[in-house]
DNA sequence: ATAAAACGAAACAACTATTTTCGTAAGTGG
DNA sequence: CCACTTACGAAAATAGTTGTTTCGTTTTAT
């Protein structure tokens, strides 16, 4: 080994990178994603309210969806980081009110918007299942496996279908607004569905 | 009044408008939309591909947009006018397995990626919602009615909440493509919520 | 000090939607 | 047939994007 700081800080030669640049072009893509909607941010516009240069955007990021990609979830990380408590059915009934908070909220809104955006782009539709999707499915999987395990809900629940008939509802209202999404319908959902998951 | 022709045909004075132009029009819209998506087909080749003027375009259409639209309404038109028999519920059942169908067919796909691609456009998004949604809508809103009203389903059914439960989660699956939509999970949709809004 | 790498400013070419111009074609009314 | 009205195609013009590059400057490690 050549010295202690080998591991930790293979430090490179140059100029560092600006940290405070990446936040402050995070935080405009951002704030531009919540105003104008994924198409319509332009990439100068992004550097422009981040008061950076048009060069160091494409330094860092291969396309402006990347960019507006990445400040999705910078600013997502501390909202979805919530550990919840109590038993399964408790968890999961929580966990759906949660949803219906989140997407209703600023931020899940402008997550859905996110979602519907990426659509027609095959990588980035990957990429959102990756570090978005795969993750609250494992949450999702969770609660309902340890009310399964727990006798709250019926042996032959199949988790994937009864998180889909819960959370599926939202998101369609949310997207096609034909009715009102709100935490009465998250109620009227769980009172009618839970049931008919629940041991006789 | 003046004569047999005055309610029927005032026609216009000048060359009248190409008929064929328009359905080559709408036609190449939507081939060139089913293969590219709603952003990225341009206005410049949907002229080319339908062997006209960009200026014919616009002559009849406010946007780019616009003709995709009603390009998409126009091939779904003769898809969407079936008419369903029997009791309410055995229809109610009949239509969740043929939206499903429907969403994994090509004219649905397209359908549901036109939903997706006019999202942040709030014009498009009402024109929408009256021209397919409310249609849509008043459809499985009479076919749940029936249901109650013969008692097949409970007195105290929620129709919105009922056709959000069944029908959310096919849109859902569709979108994030996060597990087959096929008319297994159909089934499995129709045999654990319906039961739920059963009489006992 | 010197080299490495990031930075801002500005310009680049290529593309997009949309409108305009202009000459021609297709209809109607006389 | 003539005058008139309107649509059409071709093409350019307008206005606005986009990703990418150049260049001189600034920051940092050695």
């Amino acid at each position: 080994m050549k010295g202690p700081k080998t591991k930790i800080a293979p430090r490179p030669r140059g100029r560092p990178r600006s940290e405070h640049a990446r936040q402050e072009i995070l935080e405009a893509a951002y704030k531009l994603l919540r105003d104008k909607g994924f198409d319509a941010v332009g990439s100068h516009e992004i550097a422009q309210a981040a008061g950076v240069s048009s060069a160091t955007l494409y330094r860092w990021w291969k396309s402006k969806e990347e960019i507006l990609f990445d400040a999705c979830f910078e600013r997502m990380k501390p909202i979805l980081a919530i550990s919840e408590t109590g038993s399964g059915l408790t968890r999961l009934r929580r966990y759906v009110l949660r949803a219906t908070e989140f997407l209703v909220s600023e931020e899940g809104a402008v997550m859905a918007r996110v979602l519907t955006g990426i659509h027609e782009d095959k990588r980035l539709r990957q990429a959102f299942l990756e570090r978005y999707l795969k993750h609250r499915h494992q949450i999702q999987r969770r609660i309902v496996e340890d009310a399964i395990a727990s006798c709250e809900l019926k042996s032959t629940t199949d988790p994937e279908l009864l998180i889909d008939v819960l959370t599926g509802p939202l998101f369609f209202r949310w997207l096609q607004g034909h009715a009102p999404l709100d935490k009465g319908f998250a109620k009227s959902i769980l009172g009618r569905v839970i049931p008919a998951f629940q041991p006789k």
